[in-house]
DNA sequence: ATCAAATACGAGAATATCTCGTATTTGATA
DNA sequence: TATCAAATACGAGATATTCTCGTATTTGAT
């Protein structure tokens, strides 16, 4: 529809789908992580909703023309975020269920994942605030979306190494849940105060041994 | 700072701190309203982000004037429709606990507000609209904030009739966990389609009574 | 019938996002 | 090094959206 004058390196030729293109050239790529930086930044202190472009602008001294040459939208800086995010929490999933080979490791594996969770919302607060845009907009909706099916395929991974033949569905259901509930409970302790934070996290690890009984059945 | 020419009933009269005032005559009550009626319409069409106030205007054919004389910006207008459906989930969650009198009532009473949980969600899809545009916007946060506090209040009422010397941190914190693993497992399933999201809810009631076992200690 | 308060109204001010044509820079090539 | 096409830079202003403000109309009490 929009047929480009100035044919590019291939539209979107990198990773993520959202940045209009990931430019080769040094400054470029040094102007498309500042802008980033400085998104983020914005997002930790205003929220989303209230950071303007033109902050951005102001900020890193890029103009709106280039701006817009790296990313279509606003949209699409906060998507970015959020997909780079996200990818660092499924590392550290990966990391922390790497090393389950029977049922005896799932608990200590699944605490893990919720200390390292926590610690990521504790060092980058604006996991938080990216979070909440990507609640709001519907575009972003499906990265998360998506990103929680992945995580879900991590935990069924390691399930399957347990219990190898175990119904698909029945994992795959408990994974989604259990993943949902991890994240749901670490969301809700970052809003608190450190010790409050503590005592729900310490709390949600309590139960979790207790909810793992329900998988026996299916 | 902003001082009305022609002086209205007192400002924010009404139950809601959002609207700029509820009005007293009869066509305007009935604006009021279809204003709301509309509003959630276009939420559950196109999200919170992209309904426009033009939209309102066209649908309902009342004009930007007098829009605005109800409500003082597009957030209030989907604030006053989150504080609605809070009450009524709380209202749900009230009737479910009102029957608690021992340890044995918890469990039932809970999965039954998982259920009429779902059910609100199900029957009201607009809901899920509302809740994710009240995560992206700080001033809405604080109203989910204050459902969530609400919320666990109902259930440590509760807990303090099966356990009336419980210490009440304890209670508390518990009671904020479980809340908030209802609310995000619920969330959760409502996302799926029907077959799947009571496999989900499902495996979720399962679970329930084993975490309960974690209040004992505290 | 009269009047003040309440409500209605919509043009346009204010604020944001995003585009487009032009200017400049870069790196490959001879 | 001189040349050129592709890549990048740039920012004024086109477009879109929210919200205000002055004026007109309606309402209900007397």
């Amino acid at each position: 529809m929009a047929a480009k004058k100035t044919k590019q390196s291939e539209p979107e030729a990198g990773a993520s789908g959202l940045a209009r293109l990931v430019p080769t050239q040094q400054r470029s790529r040094e102007r498309f992580e500042r802008i980033l930086e400085c998104a983020a930044e914005l997002m930790a202190e205003k929220g989303s909703e209230a950071f303007r472009m033109s902050d951005i602008v102001e900020r890193t001294g890029v103009p709106f023309g280039s701006l817009y040459q790296y990313f279509p939208d606003k949209t699409a800086i906060i998507g970015t975020l959020a997909e780079r995010y996200n990818a660092i929490g499924r590392d550290c999933v990966r990391r922390d269920l790497a090393s389950v080979r029977s049922a005896k490791d799932l608990y200590p594996a699944l605490c893990r994942i919720v200390d390292s969770y926590y610690q990521m919302f504790v060092d980058e607060p604006v996991m938080r605030d990216i979070w909440q845009a990507t609640q709001a907009d519907r575009a972003l909706q499906k990265l998360d979306e998506e990103d929680g099916i992945h995580l879900a395929g991590l935990l069924v991974e390691a399930l399957r190494r347990i219990a190898p033949n175990a119904p698909a569905p029945a994992l795959s259901a408990f994974s989604q849940l259990v993943m949902t509930l991890i994240a749901a409970a670490v969301r809700h302790a970052i809003a608190l105060e450190h010790k409050e934070a503590q005592r729900i996290i310490s709390l949600f690890k309590r139960m979790l041994p207790k909810t793992l009984v329900a998988l026996d059945n299916g």
